[in-house]
DNA sequence: TAGACGTGGGT
DNA sequence: TACCCAAGTCT
């Protein structure tokens, strides 16, 4: 147990200083060159539309399930228009089990904004991705950084917790993202446009691949001689437990089965079928009625049920 | 602001 | 076997 504003120190007791931001550009930008994955999104064709739908698929969903789902949804919808002409369903549908359907309903609600209040381009404003739906802070910094080179401080969880090592010398982040952090993240980002945009995923890649939450591998991280954790001698995460949700038993894993049966069905289907899912009749009906209420669930007469058809 | 919101693979 | 974790957003 250390006092909160005890300086982080080295082996010998010597205090361990974060390195200056221009000391971490050099080594991570060309630590990227060279191991930055071929990722689709990545790929010029893609587009903005590729890259907002993929930053969608991301969200809390890893890369490998993604992938095949993200190039069926561009190969059918290349065009935030073509989402938008279809029934929302049909996105929930296509969304399979990615988890976290709503964002399928998000996603194709930002396309009808886009289609309608932008002539179906992706808007390259911070403040325009911002105001649709399914997009927060982080999303409209990662469209406005990766789909058009600007300089935004792009906070995820990954980043967040490169940044915590190296430059705060924690194991972990805070549960949620603080002033502080955004500050760091100003500070560290570099001055030049389109510098900024590929440290942006530069460091993104360097949490995903070396920098992990668990089994970090500081022998491959370019800037293992500038990490402030590594250099105080890892002290262990300490403060209130990082997370804590369990799933089995509660509301989303009933939701899960239950649109499970909708997405699967050609037609509307009959509420015994639904009923079949879950044998407690009483969180049964509050999952459905959340569902319908999320608008993921569309009710018919006759106690039919189907995806939304609009 | 804490909690809801899916799913599956790794340890 | 459980628990942890994965490019968050919304209320």
């Amino acid at each position: 147990m250390t006092s909160i504003d005890a300086p982080l120190t080295d082996l010998t007791g010597l205090p361990v200083a974060p390195a200056p931001a221009e000391e971490l550009h050099g080594p991570v930008l060309a630590w990227f060159d060279r191991h930055a994955r071929d990722l689709p999104w990545r790929r010029p064709e893609a587009g903005a539309w590729g890259v907002m739908v993929s930053e969608f698929m991301l969200q809390q969903t890893p890369v490998v399930r993604v992938l095949p789902v993200y190039e069926q949804w561009l190969a059918r919808w290349p065009r935030p228009a073509d989402l938008a002409a279809e029934a929302p369903g049909e996105a929930v549908r296509a969304w399979g089990r990615l988890g976290y359907p709503r964002r399928a309903l998000r996603l194709h609600a930002a396309a009808q904004a886009i289609t309608e209040r932008h002539g179906g381009d992706v808007p390259r404003g911070h403040a325009q991705l911002l105001a649709l739906p399914g997009i927060g802070e982080y999303t409209a910094a990662a469209v406005a950084s990766f789909a058009y080179g600007q300089r935004h401080a792009v906070l995820d969880t990954n980043v967040r917790r490169v940044f915590a090592r190296a430059a705060t010398g924690v194991q972990y982040p805070p549960n949620a993202t603080t002033a502080a952090e955004r500050r760091l993240a100003r500070e560290l980002l570099p001055r030049d446009e389109g510098t900024a945009a590929r440290w942006a995923a530069a460091s993104m890649e360097l949490g995903a691949l070396v920098c992990t939450a668990r089994n970090e591998d500081c022998g491959r991280c370019p800037i293992a001689a500038r990490c402030v954790w590594r250099l105080s001698g890892k002290p262990a995460h300490d403060g209130p437990p990082r997370r804590g949700q369990t799933y089995a038993g509660t509301d989303r894993q009933v939701r899960g089965r239950l649109l499970a049966v909708l997405r699967e069905a050609v037609g509307a289907v009959p509420q015994a079928a639904l009923d079949a899912v879950w044998d407690e009749p009483v969180q049964r009906a509050r999952a459905l009625d959340g569902l319908v209420s999320d608008g993921l669930v569309e009710p018919l007469e006759g106690g039919l049920y189907r995806l939304p058809q609009s």
